[in-house]
DNA sequence: ACCGCCGGGTGCC
DNA sequence: ACCGCCGGGTGCC
């Protein structure tokens, strides 16, 4: 750039300098996301395309920035530009900036722009030979209600759009004069796809994906359970994604450029490597034995792990803060009750005759670099430390224990020494809380060596970025994560450099606006990988953020997962379906329980039956259930009649909860159920805010405290720290955080629009347990429910007393009133809910797998509680003692105990009484999932709203 | 830019 | 000479 000219752009130049300059790519990425979190982006599905229009870059000769012909280019508002308000910049798919939009057209497309009438997207889809000037293909997208606004707005300043001619596609080809400029090879013409053939299509995308995907690798030796043939291929498949060479999908070489099928952008660098992927197995296929054993078998190169021994241990050591009270001491009792190395060298052993021993010979006198003979043998020799590791076990010569304990010391004074190399050592793993147990117990499981994996979680978890990069694995929650993330100060783990970052059921993080998300997306990491058996929750754009984590360049940026992936495919474009699945085949391994390898099922489960048993309600508990409903039913009425369904959403949702508790046992009403009082009042004869409070606490604890799975609106996911607005709205308390503090003083409900602010949010108080129960005990009555739960329990004793039933309900008071009959028949029972610290449900898992003579044959077991992880394959029996809203809650509670391990048939008993609520909401069950099936997703927020409204009809038969 | 536009030089053909 | 025409300088927003 001559001086001359930075001087007299000098304003604009250095502005850009410092958007652009300091990284060689990303960085507008970064400008386009951040532009994208402002609320503007909503969902483009409604979008159509209005027209085309042919522009012109021009000041091309100032940017660096380089376009190929049929490439795309993204358009940035630049509002503060100083030689024109209305500019509009051009950017490459890198990026770079290319030139501006002429001022002339510049105008009404900032108008346009600014409005957010419309999305505009450019193709350069011909290059003239000027230096100096290039048109761009223009195609404006935005919503039907928006097209008069932008015809008039491009008319008056002299524009007019062409019609665009098969819309849809991502590279878009827009005119069809200008088809004949296309010279991508384009085989297929967009075929829009009826619903039917996109959900068939959804399901292929994960067929095929086993081809090649089925050679075996062996784990490293520190792993002591013998992996299954699946597992082994999964491991082979991860560590060749984690070695690998390959271009990410769709970069091709040509000549000596990278170049992109997809966006014909061409970049002289090599795209970054993409290392990891998507694990999508399905549940209990074992992906966390696949993981730890992927942690352990490739550390570098297909080398495992290089472990730390000089102890005679030879165990997984779990560390976490020291001693702290707070809720949940994950690990720590490990430690605390199985000192190092005591519990498992036993075990270690077992392993070590089993596999080879020659180990020792072959790590002496192998020297370094000798190609590997036999699995482990290499491994060892190549590294002492790992060879020192058995060594204690092994009794390795103490003088070369001594060598790599010295070695140790050194390494640990760098920063995330790893005895081998400076590279980052440490595999972050994120899950959600309620698997990080299992996480531990699997450490614990299977392996056989000594691993430092850290617990990072509670209030005094240790912020030292150094002191976690010298782990193995760190274990943390998306909770501490994104708790994390908000302390601008201290954010350990965004500071380490990890070898490899682990999403566990990463399907949870899905909404780009939310904070975890975020979180996510800052680790810096060598190697990312995504655990998920439905990486697709509800639609294609939950794998969006998936895609981003694992940095798939270009569609890391929102702008180009929309234009090449998303949109054509939702438009029904047989060619963006076809990308997805290339993409999505390259970075994914999926199998299913019912897979066939080789023409063989993939696991073997034993059979599960569901059977339903419908309860018939005394006559008392009739009457009872009878007066109830006619309450409700008249002030739902009433709601409908005044249109105010929505503001008293969580009135309505307190009174469904005390039918369904009718449906269980009279008891769960507590004492103000037997009264109209036992309805919710309105707010209308509530003055002081005292009182106002009160009645919230009230009423969010009688929504929530049964269990009920509602959803947050803004995240959609399960209700995480729940909150409860003034207008009687319940968020997690996060989500609604962020909504506040981006409007500002104007926060708005989003459900009913009313004014909010953080300090009148009222917090959930949590489950507490009823303590007038304990006091009743003697004159606790049975229920209709509870006899038929008895009837089969007593039966089963009966017939053989080593079968063990979960027994499952939505309300943890429920599970406490079964309690006394389950006494009283002498049954031996534990108990896993949410309240419980996690110390206490580790203990009750275990005692419940224990097969041994007098140990429990019952669980009594809260729906929500215990996530996707939890293994309970004792039971054989489930009873699900009263319907959820969401199938898929049920399905996976079942699937705790059918699921890999299980030695027995499974039997689920589903009770539902007859003729009330109950039955109203299998049915809308079943349409749900009838709706899951058929259309994919594309629920936006208001029919959203409208299918809850439906909902509380069908459910109050109005 | 093998353009358009601007502004200075120039002035019959 | 308050025009036309010529040719050099110049050029995104």
């Amino acid at each position: 750039m001559p001086s001359s000219r930075r001087r007299r752009f000098g304003d604009s130049e250095l502005r850009f300098a410092d958007v652009f300059g300091t990284e060689s790519s990303g960085s507008l990425s970064q400008v386009l996301r951040r532009a994208e979190e402002e609320p503007v982006d909503e969902d483009q599905e409604e979008y159509v395309l209005f027209g085309t229009l042919q522009g012109s870059v021009v000041g091309l000769r100032y940017y660096t920035g380089v376009v190929n012909k049929g490439e795309m280019v993204s358009l940035v508002r630049e509002p503060h530009n100083p030689y024109d308000r209305n500019a509009v910049m051009v950017a490459n798919v890198y990026g770079s900036q290319v030139g501006h939009i002429r001022r002339q057209l510049a105008a009404p497309m900032a108008y346009i722009m600014d409005n957010n009438l419309a999305k505009v997207e450019g193709v350069v889809v011909y290059r003239t030979n000027n230096q100096f000037t290039m048109p761009v293909h223009l195609s404006f997208w935005g919503k039907e209600e928006n097209r008069l606004a932008i015809v008039n707005e491009l008319s008056s300043h002299g524009f007019k759009l062409a019609l665009g001619s098969k819309g849809g596609q991502g590279t878009s080809r827009g005119g069809a004069t200008l088809e004949r400029f296309w010279t991508v090879s384009r085989r297929t013409t967009a075929v829009p796809l009826t619903p039917e053939q996109l959900k068939n299509a959804f399901d292929k995308l994960f067929d095929d994906l086993m081809e090649d995907k089925t050679r075996e690798m062996e784990a490293a030796e520190a792993v002591c359970t013998a992996l299954l043939p699946h597992q082994k291929q999964a491991l082979a498949w991860m560590a060749l994604r984690e070695n690998s060479d390959e271009l990410p999908p769709f970069w091709e070489q040509q000549n000596n450029l990278y170049f992109n099928v997809l966006t014909s952008f061409a970049v002289k660098e090599r795209p970054d490597k993409v290392l990891g992927g998507i694990l999508a197995d399905d549940m209990g296929l074992g992906k966390t034995l696949t993981t730890i054993a992927l942690i352990l078998t490739n550390f570098h190169n297909g080398k495992p792990l290089p472990l730390q021994g000089c102890a005679g241990s030879a165990k997984t050591k779990v560390s976490s803060e020291p001693a702290k009270t707070d809720g949940l001491r994950s690990g720590s009792h490990f430690a605390e009750e199985k000192p190092q190395g005591a519990a498992s060298s036993s075990q270690c052993k077992r392993h070590l005759d089993a596999s080879n021993v020659i180990v020792i010979s072959d790590s002496e006198d192998a020297g370094e670099g000798v190609a590997p003979k036999k699995k482990g043998s290499a491994m060892l020799s190549e590294d002492s430390d790992f060879a020192a590791a058995l060594g204690g076990v092994l009794q390795v010569p103490s003088s070369q224990k001594k060598k790599a304990c010295k070695k140790r010391e050194d390494c640990d004074e760098m920063q995330g020494g790893t005895g081998t190399s400076a590279g980052p050592r440490a595999t972050l793993i994120v899950c959600p809380l309620s698997v990080l147990s299992n996480w531990l117990d699997q450490f614990e499981q299977h392996v056989c060596a000594d691993v430092n994996v850290h617990v990072y979680y509670g209030s005094n978890r240790i912020r030292n970025p150094r002191f976690l990069a010298k782990q193995d694995v760190v274990l943390t929650t998306y909770n501490i994560l994104s708790t994390d993330y908000t302390d601008k100060r201290c954010r350990p783990l965004q500071e380490v450099s990890w070898l490899r970052v682990v999403l566990d059921e990463g399907h949870v993080v899905r909404n780009p606006a939310a904070l975890q998300s975020k979180a996510v997306l800052g680790l810096r990491a060598e190697r990312r990988w995504v655990l998920s058996g439905t990486p697709i929750q509800n639609s294609l754009k939950d794998l969006w953020m998936l895609i981003s984590f694992l940095r798939l360049k270009p569609f890391d940026t929102r702008e180009w997962w929309n234009r090449v992936i998303q949109r054509p495919v939702t438009l029904g474009d047989e060619t963006g379906l076809q990308n997805l699945q290339t993409l999505v085949k390259g970075i994914t391994l999926r199998r299913t329980k019912s897979s066939r390898v080789g023409g063989r099922l993939l696991v073997e489960l034993p059979q599960k039956q569901v059977f339903v048993e419908h309860i018939t309600l005394t006559k008392d508990e009739r009457q009872q259930y009878k007066k109830l409903k006619k309450d409700s039913r008249a002030i739902v009425k009433r709601y409908f009649r005044e249109g105010t369904v929505m503001t008293n959403y969580a009135d309505i949702l307190a009174m469904l909860v005390r039918l369904r508790q009718l449906c269980c046992h009279p008891q769960l009403l507590g004492s103000s159920g037997t009264s109209d009082a036992g309805l919710v009042g309105t707010t209308e004869n509530v003055s002081t805010p005292d009182e106002l409070r009160q009645h919230l606490v009230e009423k969010i604890t009688l929504v929530l405290s049964s269990g009920s799975d509602e959803e947050c609106p803004v995240c959609l996911e399960s209700l995480r720290q729940p909150v409860m607005t003034h207008c009687a709205h319940v968020y997690c308390k996060p989500c609604i955080c962020e909504v506040i503090r981006s409007e500002k003083e104007n926060a708005k409900c989003p459900l009913c629009r009313a004014q909010i602010n953080i300090s009148e949010l009222v917090e959930y108080p949590g489950e507490q347990e009823n303590l007038d129960m304990s006091q009743d005990k003697d004159k606790c009555l049975s229920s209709s429910k509870v006899d038929a739960l008895m009837i089969h329990l007593l039966q089963l004793r009966t017939q053989d007393p080593s079968i063990k039933s979960l027994v499952v309900s939505q309300f943890t008071k429920f599970l406490s009133l079964l309690e006394v009959p389950l006494r009283e028949h002498g049954f031996n029972f534990t108990r896993l809910d949410g309240s419980m610290s996690q110390k206490s449900r580790v203990e009750a898992i275990q005692a419940f797998q224990d097969s041994a003579q007098g140990s429990p044959s019952v669980m009594l077991l809260s729906l929500k509680a215990g996530g996707v992880g939890l293994n309970l394959t004792a039971a054989s029996r489930v009873f699900l003692m009263d319907p959820a809203w969401n199938p898929a809650a049920e399905d996976q509670c079942i699937d705790r105990c059918h699921r890999l391990g299980q030695q027995s048939d499974v039997m689920v008993t589903k009770f539902i009484v007859k003729d009330s609520i109950e039955e109203n909401m299998v049915k809308i069950q079943r349409k749900k999932q009838e709706l899951v099936k058929k259309a994919f997703g594309a629920k936006n927020a208001e029919e959203r709203k409208q299918s809850r409204i439906q909902d509380i009809r069908a459910l109050m038969e109005l």
